[in-house]
DNA sequence: ATTCTCACA
DNA sequence: TGTGAGAA
């Protein structure tokens, strides 16, 4: 194996190994090449949320990391961050509805293959 | 040394 | 959006 597989199967929750590290606002403004500034304005205009640890600091998680880079894709195209925050929305929806279809379709092949 | 909030241009 | 003051 050439990739730490660490990932976990069935999980109960939203406590992956991606929410689980860490990263301080500097190490993903470095790490994004963008000013911490910048991530405060997501932060406060609701796009990526990271918790706050002890002293009331950010704590980013690599899933927000890989957010902040979606985020970063839309903006360079000239979406505004109100557009983004409409766009992340939408994405939300469009699983909700995905989820929500495959019950469908679990309940649907109960019928069909017993019909 | 870092990060936080708030304010300003 | 970037910068700086002042506190944690």
């Amino acid at each position: 194996m050439t990739e730490p597989t660490n990932r976990k199967q069935a999980e109960g929750g939203p406590l992956q190994d991606d929410d689980a590290p860490f990263y301080t606002i500097g190490q993903v403004s470095a790490l994004l090449g963008i000013p911490p500034a910048a991530l405060r304005r997501l932060d406060d205009q609701d796009i990526v949320s990271p918790e706050r640890s002890d002293g009331g600091q950010r704590r980013y998680s690599r899933l927000e990391v890989e957010q902040l880079r979606e985020v970063l894709d839309l903006t360079d195209e000239g979406v505004t961050l109100a557009g983004v925050r409409k766009v992340l929305a939408l994405r939300r929806r469009v699983e909700s509805l995905e989820d929500e279809l495959a019950g469908l379709r679990g309940r649907d092949e109960q019928q069909t293959s017993s019909a």
